[in-house]
RNA sequence: GGACGUAUAGUGUAGUUGGAUAUCACUUUGGCCUUCUAAGCCGAAAACCCGGGUUCGAAUCCUGGUACGUCCGCCA
């Protein structure tokens, strides 16, 4: 609790010194107490029994004795060699409700001068449809968006498209020389496409893909099959027009089937740049003409480049190849020269990124600090498997994201028809959509990215504790006091912006302990962005919808025709707070369900 | 073999500049719907991978194991 911390160090500083203690270390030392009921920040004493000669718990009761007062405090114990000090409610009453409590401000460290941040996220190759491992890059990095708008940065969000090299290669060599009859004929063991997803690119045109993988290993002719796709990826690698064209032509239509998928999430980008944007300007040629200067630069027996970052402490292998053999580039250069373009236009630069990439990312960043550029920061994520074992496209063990998320809906459908029978199939399938996307989103976003994740429906298509559906629930609730209220024909505005409203002596326990987490709020929000941690606000914005219903039950608004005006105030600042939340996270706030 | 990451109740999780009685949800279990939406609320039971070390104090730091994940292409 930032503000109280505030408030606290000043007063705990002069306290501190009346018994002898001047070094600062103890500030590092004022922790969040453990436990509610104890205190909001506690300062344990145990390091100053040897300076001073005296028992922890001799000092701590000197300590509070010694605190001035001053409206802020509320209870200040010393316990068992801790000294705790709860927040008086009173005076957080009064923070919240006159002094104006916003997402996002005060509290947090902004950077005086506005920043331009540009997060790439998702650039996953456009060859198929998403499934929900590839997913979990595209909704931990649209949260990362999310919350930092929230938090008032200014970022782009940016996909780097993929559209040059073999998978593509492959793609656009299978559409023009396989008839439909030839991919279904080498795909007869595997699942047809679902009836539903007909028509939508990723999922028929993968099927080109996967008849084009297959042939390329057992067909009589692979080895010419190889030569000619061969023949076009070097032609793309060195800015062939025609094939290049083509290229889009075969996957524009896939990117667009997997980018619809995304919407439905709430996913979108400002921007796309294209890979092989960087072959034709002519950057990764002068690049590669640059890195032959470094003194690091070293060339392999049949002409290809390298720079040897082994001697700049990198373990393992350590021969980062820029440049093969016939002279072309490699994916990695172009992301060197992808990445100083992206300097250029933003003053941070996040990439979400899988583990796979790890060394990769490392390769990049220390090429870059080569060049004297800086290093972008790396939001990496460990991958999403199944019960039955790692996903696989080839092996059939995959949940495509389609799938699950039509599921999420009829799922949700099936508990809002059982809830509310009288709900017309407009609003059923409305509050279903919001609820199943949401819910997936959200079973994503709460755990720690680098945690293994093992995708199980009954999780991802859970309604009730820990969920999304939980707190678009508690919104729910709030929206539905405001329409109560209007039908009994309260001026809600007028209500809300009358200032003069005194704060109750007594509060209920739900009351004070929904005051204590809104102002907590906007600093778990500046921790999740600047620490690159999605997952902590998620948590947080569980914590406030749990609070708002402890309040809920505690505080009428409305009791019997009879407006508590200050409820309702308090209420209505829960719910704007929940709204933008939810949108920080990409939970629909739907106003009913 | 080397590098990096992870290990917390029956299950899934929170807890990283060391602090008290370790968070939340599911499951199990006891209560609460003639009062603003019970997708809710209140209560009970249940856990820090295994050894060592540092410290007044270790889930947290160091060290040695074990298990799992990822990487170690002139692929993308």
């Amino acid at each position: 609790m930032q503000m109280l911390r505030t408030v606290l160090e000043p007063l705990l500083e002069t306290s501190l010194q009346s018994i002898g203690i001047t070094s600062q270390h103890w500030r590092s030392m004022l922790v969040r107490s453990r436990e509610h009921a104890q205190g909001d920040l506690s300062l344990p004493c145990f390091p100053f029994a040897k300076e001073l000669g005296k028992s922890p718990v001799e000092i701590a009761e000197q300590l509070a004795e010694a605190l001035s007062s001053n409206p802020a405090l509320g209870e200040v114990n010393a316990v068992a060699g801790y000294l705790n000090i709860k927040a008086d409610p009173h005076w957080l009453a009064n923070q919240v409700m006159n002094k104006g409590v916003r997402i996002g401000d005060a509290y947090g460290k902004k950077p005086a001068v506005e920043q331009q941040i540009l997060i790439e996220h998702t650039s996953a190759n456009p060859n198929g449809p998403f499934h929900v491992g590839r997913a979990r890059n595209a909704i931990l990095g649209d949260t990362l968006v999310r919350l930092h708008r929230l938090h008032g940065n200014n970022v782009r969000a940016e996909y780097y498209v993929d559209d040059m090299g073999k998978q593509v290669g492959v793609l656009a060599w299978a559409l023009a020389n396989l008839s439909a009859e030839e991919v279904e004929q080498t795909l007869d063991q595997r699942d047809p496409v679902n009836p539903k997803w007909q028509g939508k690119a990723d999922h028929e045109r993968v099927r080109w893909y996967q008849a084009a993988q297959s042939i390329r290993q057992d067909r009589s002719d692979k080895e010419e099959i190889e030569i000619e796709i061969g023949r076009m990826v070097h032609a793309s690698e060195h800015g062939d027009e025609a094939v290049l064209q083509a290229f889009q032509d075969a996957y524009q239509p896939v990117l667009d089937g997997m980018l619809s998928t995304l919407q439905r999430l709430g996913i979108a980008f400002d921007t796309f740049t294209k890979e092989s944007m960087f072959v034709t300007n002519g950057d990764v040629a002068k690049l590669m003409e640059k890195f032959k200067t470094f003194e690091i630069h070293g060339v392999a027996d049949n002409g290809a480049e390298f720079l040897d970052l082994g001697a700049r402490g990198l373990k393992g292998k350590a021969e980062f190849f820029f440049r093969r053999g016939d002279g072309s580039s490699l994916y990695a250069t172009r992301d060197i020269a992808y990445h100083i373009w992206k300097w250029n236009q933003c003053d941070q630069l996040i990439n979400v990124l899988g583990e796979d990439h790890k060394l990769q990312a490392k390769q990049v960043g220390m090429t870059l600090t080569e060049l004297g550029q800086k290093t972008p920061d790396v939001l990496f994520y460990s991958f999403i498997k199944l019960p039955e074992g790692k996903m696989s496209t080839r092996k059939g063990n995959v949940v495509y994201m389609d799938d699950l998320l039509e599921e999420a809906q009829a799922q949700a459908a099936a508990v809002v028809r059982e809830l509310h029978p009288d709900y017309s199939e407009e609003l059923v399938s409305s509050i279903s959509e919001a609820a199943g996307t949401s819910a997936v989103r959200f079973n994503i976003i709460k755990v720690s990215p680098d945690k293994g994740f093992t995708f199980r429906w009954e999780e991802a298509l859970a309604f009730e504790g820990g969920s999304a559906p939980f707190i678009m629930y508690s919104h729910a609730r709030a929206c539905s006091i405001v329409r109560k209220c209007q039908k009994a024909g309260i001026d809600i505005e007028a209500n809300i912006s009358n200032k003069g409203i005194p704060i109750p002596a007594q509060m209920p326990k739900g009351m004070v302990e929904l005051l204590r987490t809104i102002c907590v709020h906007s600093d778990v929000l500046s921790k999740a962005v600047n620490d690159r941690r999605p997952h902590l606000f998620a948590n947080q914005l569980l914590q406030l919808a749990t609070s708002f219903n402890s309040f809920y039950r505690d505080c009428m608004i409305l009791k019997d025709g009879e407006l508590n005006v200050f409820n309702l105030q308090l209420s209505e600042i829960a719910r704007n707070l929940m709204r933008t939340s939810m949108e920080g996270l990409g939970i629909v706030p739907i106003e009913q369900m």
